[in-house]
DNA sequence: GTTAGCATGTAAGGAGTTACATGATTTT
DNA sequence: AAAATCATGTAACTCCTTACATGCTAAC
């Protein structure tokens, strides 16, 4: 059965969506896009992918396999199928809760030039709302534990607010970038080293 | 069988150290442990305990309890039993990989004041340089994709790149921390609203 | 010709969640 | 006496990882 209902399948559909990929580069791609620098298994993607053929999702691209097949393939490219594009669709389209739990969250973001502004706007303060939550359980947990707690603990939840924190200022220009209907502030990431000269410019593209 | 090696049982043996509790009261206290304001469910939380009982690490406080236990219990009470020390000793002591992945990180320096200064640095250092390969992983992908990839997926890795960077440099904080023999710095964490008016205070507190 | 990296797969199991089911205690 | 919240538990299922197993292709 497996509904694979989850991140997994909407990345996937996503990247095919692109042009046609094979598992092997699947998995770094995804791998990528799921982020946090954690690696997707090939146990967990090749049966997803095979399970997505199943359901009519996905199929295998002979277009630039000049040589018989019978040759024993030794890449099988996956192509979304126009059930595939649908699906893609039906799943982006999304913007309840399912869509604001982190990994989801972020798959979502990654694709949102594909969807519009109002879908995006309710995922992004559906996000908010999640974080604001999570805030406000972590200050009552601060605020219980005050002076009982040691000084490591303390340093954790404290830490891990600030986290949030700043995860809820990002979320917020984001929404604001949004009302403004510009796709979001391109800063240049600092990917040098310390000498990099280029100033932290900040530019914004306008949607194509 | 099930293991249960994981950060679970090192949350609650942790935890019971300082005092017995009652299974609904440790899921609060796990819950904000594992951070991320993420709730641990009931069915995961009670089936462990039942297994640590059964592996002898628990067993039920009656100490409190002048009624008959016959009485039909409401709450079982748990505290840790010799072996359950011990076992909490030998988690807290590995400092090897298992003890720098995400969620075990969490749980080994929320106890951190349990353990000696080399175990500290150890796990401190280890998880840096975890940190740092992924580092190196998200920027290769970074500049692999550059101008191939939509505003919206770039704008997703710089954030993530920025926040593991953040992460590294806290980090490097503990580590300095950590070489001068103190316990963390403690910020005052803003905690208040907007209008809150106690500047960013920095004070450091010794070890006990 | 052999090492390294590309490429695909499977079986077993770990670590959790959801949904359900039940009852005790406290508050309104 | 009803509602809320405290408290415990189980069965089924999800999603993922690890470890294993295989074979192709390019570089040295």
């Amino acid at each position: 059965m497996a509904k694979r209902g989850g991140a997994l399948e909407l990345a996937v559909l996503g990247l095919l969506h692109e042009s046609p990929m094979h598992g092997y580069e699947l998995r770094k791609r995804v791998s990528v896009l799921l982020g946090w620098g954690r690696v997707l298994s090939y146990g967990s993607l090749y049966p997803t992918l095979k399970q997505m053929q199943r359901a009519g999702m996905l199929s295998e691209d002979d277009s630039g396999t000049g040589a018989v097949k019978a040759s024993r393939r030794a890449k099988i490219v996956y192509k979304l199928t126009g059930h595939g594009k649908d699906r893609f669709e039906e799943l982006m389209s999304q913007a309840g809760p399912s869509a604001w739990e982190d990994d989801s969250f972020g798959i979502h973001f990654a694709f949102f030039s594909r969807t519009d502004t109002e879908t995006r706007m309710r995922i992004l303060e559906g996000r908010r709302i999640r974080l604001e939550e999570r805030l406000d359980r972590v200050r009552t947990a601060l605020a219980r534990s005050r002076e009982r707690v040691d000084a490591y603990t303390l340093e954790l939840q404290r830490h891990g607010l600030e986290s949030v924190q700043r995860e809820v200022s990002w979320l917020g220009e984001l929404i604001d970038d949004e009302r403004s209907r510009r796709t979001p502030t391109v800063r240049s990431p600092r990917t040098g080293e310390p000498g990099s000269t280029t100033a932290d410019r900040t530019e914004s593209i306008h949607e194509q």
